[in-house]
DNA sequence: TGTATTATTGCGACACATTCGCATTTGCAT
DNA sequence: ATGCAAATGCGAATGTGTCGCAATAATACA
């Protein structure tokens, strides 16, 4: 299963790379200068997931929101970052803030998925 | 609007308070032994939520999980916990774990969506 | 206890996000 | 230039959650 270049990938990828927020696929289409179907974005998305390109935040709304992976390769505290959604600008930005938790006995941790609502420093 | 006491409301809030973990209407529609309609599971669900009985927690998978509020609204802190989903047996509970941060200067924090993933004590 | 008020329920339909199957197109190695 | 497999578009399907509306039932009060 080798990856093939696309016009759709190209256009997702500099996309997400050059907005500062994680984007929803109805985000990502609206913004996108050429026509992709719905259900392509959806599968490049996940394809960027797998390749861990591009990381997917789940929101309290339910819907999957997705952003570039900047420093998680790097450093794996910042894998594992908070996520702030704006109410006033329904957005979501990751923070480059670590997550840290202890749990009891017993647990092994393998993901996690933190997500801090309220009003973001451009709507305050 | 005052509430009233019905038999799906109990049979709801009984199945929660007895269940150690966070149910989707899913999963509490199949426990249950009466038959309550989905729209009503949900709409007994919300309300709990609103009457602060019940809070909701939203996975990765984009589902709404509901567990009975234990010590919410003694300590403002266990409010704010980490939840644990369990991949093995796909199951959430709540941690007696507080979730601590500190968000850059500007944004103000409402509420917090914490979720850690992977294998849980039952199952490891 | 009987009655009126209105919260609650069941049902069907709807809205929405996401995925899937399948035929077609297209990137890439040869 | 050609063939293979990855990627796409389209339509349909899935699954979760909500809504409108008519019917039912819980509570207050005469």
């Amino acid at each position: 299963m080798k990856r093939r270049n696309t016009p759709a990938k190209e256009a997702v990828l500099n996309l997400l790379s050059s907005s500062r927020k994680a984007l929803s696929q109805d985000a990502i289409e609206k913004q996108l200068n050429i026509v992709i179907n719905r259900a392509t974005i959806y599968r490049v998305l996940n394809r960027f997931c797998e390749d861990e390109l591009v990381h997917k935040i789940v929101a309290e709304d339910g819907k999957q929101y997705f952003a570039i992976c900047r420093n998680c390769k790097e450093t794996n505290e910042v894998l594992h970052h908070f996520h702030f959604r704006c109410l006033s600008c329904d957005s979501i930005e990751c923070l480059q803030v670590p997550v840290n938790y202890s749990v009891p006995k017993g647990y092994k941790v393998q993901n996690t998925s933190c997500v801090l609502t309220g009003v973001c420093k451009d709507c305050s």
